[in-house]
DNA sequence: CGCATGGCCCTTA
DNA sequence: TTAAGGGCCATGC
């Protein structure tokens, strides 16, 4: 920051009402109902900054934040919306103490509709690190924002949901909620069916894809990899992206 | 086909 | 500064 911008900011302290002032350093939280059992969660003026479940709350978000936390008397507007839908509606979230890596891999998380579920691999691919897979999980367990940012919704490429902040079963509890077929999935990943392609279509997506899903038994083809099922002809969905896994 | 293993890369201690 | 390890993945029996 230049010598003029501190100027500037310190002036505009010296205007602020004090309490303004606080809300800009330390955060409020809340305990809200989310959807699998109470969260509590840390906001900003900035936005949503955390997400926790029970205890241990306080020290965990001291430890990686170091401000001060206060409670607040209501959530943020949108908040409970956003919990309650898996969507965001405009919620604004904070997330300026993510490192660069790890914002690509949350933005990438965010893409992935409710209902659905995609690789590892998929979003380090995504992100053009296709081979920081490992890094990604990591990214992912230190989401900041989970449930917010829906982390959940990554799995592995071998069918098996993998792990989650809040514990696999609680993954598997809230993908199917939210509709994903988790059970399917299995079931062809038993099979090493990993992509369905359509023959009407000529297009091959992952299996928990809304495309996929509207495939007619008759027509639907499972492929093990994605070659093989460019070479039988298919090419990649263009909304679930399975081009970005190979 | 289930399991072990080496590889990869970012983050933390 | 460096080394260790993790929400993974592809391979090799």
């Amino acid at each position: 920051m230049t010598e003029d911008r501190l100027l500037a900011g310190l002036a505009a302290l010296a205007t602020d009402a004090p309490d303004g002032l606080f809300d800009r350093i330390a955060a409020r939280w809340v305990r809200v109902p989310g959807p699998v059992g109470e969260v509590r969660v840390a906001y900003t003026d900035q936005g949503i900054a955390f997400v926790h479940d029970g205890p241990g709350f306080g020290a965990a978000f001291r430890a990686r934040f170091g401000r001060p936390l206060l409670p607040a008397e209501r959530p943020p507007a949108g908040l409970l919306p956003a919990l309650r839908t898996g969507r965001l509606n405009g919620l604004r979230l904070d997330l300026r103490d993510v490192s660069d890596f790890q914002r690509d891999v949350l933005r990438a998380a965010q893409t992935i509709p409710r209902g659905e579920v995609r690789p590892y691999a998929w979003i380090a691919a995504q992100i053009g690190r296709p081979r920081a897979v490992r890094a990604v999980g990591t990214a992912l367990a230190r989401n900041p924002v989970p449930l917010l940012i829906p982390c959940h919704r990554v799995t592995r490429s071998d069918g098996a949901v993998g792990e989650y902040v809040f514990g696999a079963s609680t993954k598997e509890r809230l993908l199917t909620a939210e509709g994903a077929d988790l059970d399917r999935v299995r079931e062809l990943a038993g099979e090493r069916v990993f992509y369905l392609a359509s023959d009407t279509t000529g297009v091959v997506c992952f299996p928990t894809c809304h495309n996929a899903r509207r495939i007619t038994p008759a027509h639907r083809h499972g492929f093990r990899t994605l070659a093989q099922a460019r070479a039988a002809g298919y090419r990649p969905c263009r909304v679930c992206k399975p081009a970005l896994a190979a």
